[in-house]
DNA sequence: GTCATCACG
DNA sequence: GACGTACGTGATGACC
């Protein structure tokens, strides 16, 4: 077909899908020499990502386009055009011709021009289509090319899966794309290195080609600027802003030896890509696309193994309809006699919920070999037609589930056979509601978590597509969503055979996955001392619970409504009519539209990417100086909160069978190593506030118990001194000094018993925000200062802690290298944006300073967990809650002394042997009849 | 489902 | 020299 009205051209931006590849995957190699192919993979990946979004869309024609030869025509109009970019590293050459080869091997146009860059290419093809009456989208975040959008022509952040259209263009440079050029030649860019106008950015570079309508008419009518500064930089570097503007102008005119025409969409050639992607010996991904083409997979040859790696023959293809149903004594234990002889099984239960208090067990699946599982049905209900309740009765052909368990028992609790699950804590605590006891387990979820926490998540769902390139059966299809969704006990048995067993299935070819990667990854230690040992942990305190005692919060949660609507009263009042004061969409309107008022900083009030009034806390906060109203819904948020997040929701979350509250602790879900509470979160009940602390008054010990809490002080401080050697503040720390009162003091000069609060109180802020990676903007806005004085204590505070500094550099380089950042105890969290450029750099820059701490202190409080139960075992005391830095226990009354004593001897010796601090940990105590009265 | 807001360490 | 920025979470109500 040749090009025209109605064809639709895809144009990939090739650099950017390789660059991203490299970074997004951990520097992979072909097993038989050793060639990185990381990058390639990844390129692959995406690709395939792209076909398979596209099947079935009205694209017509599509090309990935490569810059080719280091020499354009800008670097003859400046030599110094791009002069700044780092090299390409070392193990990423070799691999760029091979994502040409990967283009070709899909079957896609692969197109470059030596000596031209591909945002020039695109920018030609872009043009002709358009004339061509037909559609463009440019698969691309680069900012170069949207001054391309507009008439047809879209880009779309394949990262973000957002489309950037005229409107979005507008948000980015605040001007429309055809003057998107006259902006970046004013604000130039540092990537590029293109010069611009020194000391204007895009807002200011916008603002003037707004007033002035074009750079040519700017630069013409330059004397009339009023700010003498911007006046005298524009006369100044006139040449260098019109330099800058050829250099960002792309070329429409690049001399093509192809046409439009010739990247009509093809269907890849089905020996051609997966002879590719044998020879770079990709197995997951030739499986996957060989599935979609409805071929066989290409066979790579396996390495040689190792010598102490099993031999495994190729696993078979995961077939549902493979899988056996046990429904007799007899047929259970042909699998038992098979689990006993293989040591290990996966197992997985199925249940009515996900509450593990409240369901009810349905049936249990086990995988022996891969390919090789079942489903046992013990509580599924017999369908019945017509009966919109569905029956009571009992399927037919299911097992006793007595009889079941019975059996299954002296298996679970075998310390010789190994237990494999996917979040294994789930199957635990629902099968210890029965008298199942576990004894020697595997967890593939924290598995994933030791060896990939940063890179993605660790659901099942998600690592059976990633490292097994099999979506699993969604149990949405079973269910149904929305109000007719029903529980798992009303599948009908010969879907859940499929479905439960499969899921068995993919857990264990998992463990096979996963397993072998810890020795090689040096993540054994980290997965059998941090993470699987914690499992048994959590499952006792979430099982246990912690009372709550509703009649408090019901009578708070009263008084809060009283007061709320006393508090809209006086809110309508100020502002003139009713509203919606929980709208913050109608709020902004109210405060900036109708009332008028203005931030007093003399900012503009809007933000917010839907182009909505912001209206947080600071703004609100701000507002109050100048109007009764903001500070009136700050304190109904406050209330609106606390009623409906913690008075109202918590009472909902008491277990009618125990009385108590069940936290549901997610193991995997923090990546720096902290654990996460749902359901309802008990890590943020509030504190801070009066009236918010009030809400722990609810939080009780039973009747002649007492709560005993205790929690590491300054944990990441101290963990911080210790890492980056800081001798003043370990000094601080072992004299036992008021740690932030050092800190001013060091780095004011102001003697200790001189220091004021607000003294003391900055240098506590930058104390976290030392932690946080701190930067002066960030710290500007938290004690709310100027800038520049912000920027002079953190100047001031590196000057007098060196060591902070280096620690800050090293662990930033460290990441940049290896591609993640461990804490002390060798937990790895990985970073696979620190070397993305973009604003995206700095948050991962950031989070790699912060990780190391956070996810120490994360691990200590997890080892003196780990070694709790054994030392309180002989006491009359259970651990109820983990706060992160905080561990909260009941006990009996008479005993609380003598717990404090032992857990806090635990705790403050949880890092040995492993890891010996420089400084003291030290554990502050505290007891009482209720969270309240123990913190 | 996403966004804004706010609770915690 | 400008850009956009504190780190890590989860729950809620509004709004599309």
């Amino acid at each position: 077909m040749a090009f025209g009205k109605g064809c639709h051209l895809h144009l990939i931006d090739g650099s950017a899908f390789i660059f991203r590849a490299y970074h997004a995957l951990p520097p992979l190699t072909r097993k038989s020499d050793g060639l990185p192919i990381g990058a390639v993979s990844g390129f692959c990946n995406m690709l395939q990502r792209y076909v398979e979004g596209n099947a079935g869309s009205d694209v017509t024609h599509v090309a990935v386009i490569f810059d080719k030869g280091s020499h354009t025509f800008r670097n003859d109009l400046y030599d110094l055009y791009k002069a700044n970019r780092d090299e390409m590293p070392e193990d990423l050459r070799p691999q760029i011709p091979l994502t040409r080869r990967a283009t070709e091997a899909f079957n896609i146009a692969c197109k470059e021009i030596e000596n031209y860059e591909a945002d020039d290419i695109i920018a030609t093809l872009a043009c002709q289509a358009r004339e061509a009456g037909g559609r463009v989208t440019i698969i691309s975040s680069d900012k170069d090319l949207m001054q391309l959008v507009g008439d047809g022509v879209v880009m779309l952040d394949a990262m973000k899966n957002k489309v950037i259209d005229v409107e979005g263009v507008e948000e980015k440079f605040g001007v429309g794309p055809d003057r998107v050029v006259d902006v970046q030649a004013l604000a130039g860019d540092s990537v590029d290195n293109v010069p611009g106008a020194p000391g204007i950015g895009i807002k200011t570079a916008a603002l003037l080609i707004n007033e002035y309508g074009s750079l040519e008419e700017l630069l013409d009518r330059a004397e009339d600027i009023k700010q003498p500064k911007r006046r005298q930089t524009l006369i100044d570097h006139r040449e260098q802003i019109e330099l800058s503007k050829k250099l960002v102008q792309l070329d429409c005119e690049t001399p093509l030896d192809f046409t439009l025409d010739d990247l009509e969409v093809r269907e890849p050639e089905p020996d051609t890509l997966l002879g590719f992607l044998a020879e770079m010996e990709f197995r997951t991904i030739s499986k996957r696309i060989a599935d979609r083409l409805g071929v066989e997979p290409p066979v790579v040859p396996e390495p040689t193994p190792d010598a102490d790696a099993p031999d495994r023959p190729e696993a078979p293809a995961i077939d549902p309809e493979a899988y056996e149903c046990v429904a007799d004594a007899a047929t259970l234990q042909v699998w038992i006699d098979r689990i006993r002889a293989r040591g290990h099984v996966a197992i997985d239960t199925e249940t009515t919920g996900l509450n593990e208090m409240l369901c009810d067990l349905v049936g249990i699946s086990l995988a022996v070999e891969p390919g090789q599982a079942c489903y046992i049905p013990l509580a599924h209900r017999a369908e019945a037609e017509d009966d919109l309740f569905g029956s009571d009765a009992m399927a037919e052909g299911q097992m006793d589930m007595e009889e079941a368990l019975g059996m299954l028992q002296p298996v679970l609790a075998d310390d010789s056979i190994l237990k494999i699950g996917q979040n294994l804590k789930y199957d635990m605590k629902v099968l210890s509601r029965y008298g199942c006891q576990f004894a020697s387990i595997d967890d593939t979820m924290l598995l994933s978590y030791a060896l990939n926490a940063g890179l993605h998540n660790h659901g099942m769902d998600a690592l059976s597509e990633r490292y097994l390139s099999h979506r699993p059966i969604e149990i949405k299809s079973l269910l149904g969503t929305g109000k007719s969704q029903k529980t798992f006990d009303r599948v009908p048995l010969a879907d859940a055979v499929k479905y439960a067993a499969e899921d068995a299935d993919i857990t264990l070819r998992l463990w096979q996955t996963f397993r072998p990667q810890l020795h090689q990854t040096r993540v054994t230690t980290v997965y059998e001392t941090l993470e699987r040992p914690l499992i048994p942990v959590l499952a006792q305190m979430e099982r246990t619970g912690i009372k709550v005692d509703r009649d408090t919060l019901s009578r708070m949660s009263n008084a809060f409504s009283q007061k709320m609507a006393g508090l809209e009263e006086e809110i309508y009042g100020l502002a003139g009519r009713k509203f919606n004061v929980g709208s913050p969409k109608q709020l902004g309107e109210i405060l900036f539209d109708e009332m008028s008022l203005s931030m007093p900083d003399g900012k503009a009030p809007k933000k917010g990417k839907t182009g909505a009034y912001g209206t947080g806390a600071d703004v609100l906060e701000d507002l109050a100086t100048l109007h009764d109203l903001p500070r009136r819904i700050l304190d109904w948020r406050q209330l609106s909160k606390l009623k409906s997040t913690y008075t109202d929701a918590l009472q909902e979350h008491i277990n009618p069978d125990t009385g108590r509250v069940h936290t549901s602790y997610s193991q995997a879900g923090a990546n720096t190593g902290r654990l996460a509470s749902t359901d309802p979160n008990l890590q943020n009940i509030p504190v801070r506030s009066e009236e918010g602390r009030r809400i722990r008054e609810a939080f009780v010990a039973e009747e002649g118990k007492v709560l005993v809490s205790l929690d590491y002080s300054q944990i990441e401080l101290r963990i911080l001194a210790h890492v980056a050697g800081i001798e003043a503040l370990r000094d601080a720390f072992r004299d036992g000094q008021d740690i932030h009162a050092a800190t001013a003091s060091e780095m004011f000069g102001v003697p200790l018993d001189e220091m004021t609060p607000d003294v003391r109180r900055q240098a506590k802020a930058i104390n976290f925000g030392v932690i946080y990676g701190i930067s002066g903007f960030g710290l500007a806005r938290n004690l709310r200062i100027p800038r520049d004085e912000a920027q002079g204590f953190i100047d001031r505070y590196f000057e007098r802690f060196p060591g902070i500094r280096t620690y800050m550099d090293e662990t930033v380089a460290f990441a940049k290298e290896h591609g993640f950042v461990q804490t002390l105890f060798g937990r790895k969290i990985h970073t696979p944006e620190i070397n993305a450029k973009g604003p995206g750099a700095g948050f991962a820059r950031r989070a790699a300073i912060n990780a190391p701490i956070q996810g120490t202190a994360a691990d200590v409080i997890r080892r003196a967990m780990i070694r709790m139960p054994d030392a309180i075992a002989e006491l009359p005391a259970r651990m109820l809650l983990q706060v992160h830095d905080e561990l909260l226990f009941e006990v009996d009354e008479d005993a609380a002394d003598r717990l404090t004593e032992v857990a806090r001897e635990v705790m403050e010796q949880a890092s040995l042997p492993a890891v010996r601090f420089s400084i003291p940990m030290i554990v502050d105590a505290g007891t009482g009849s209720s969270w309240a009265a123990a913190h």
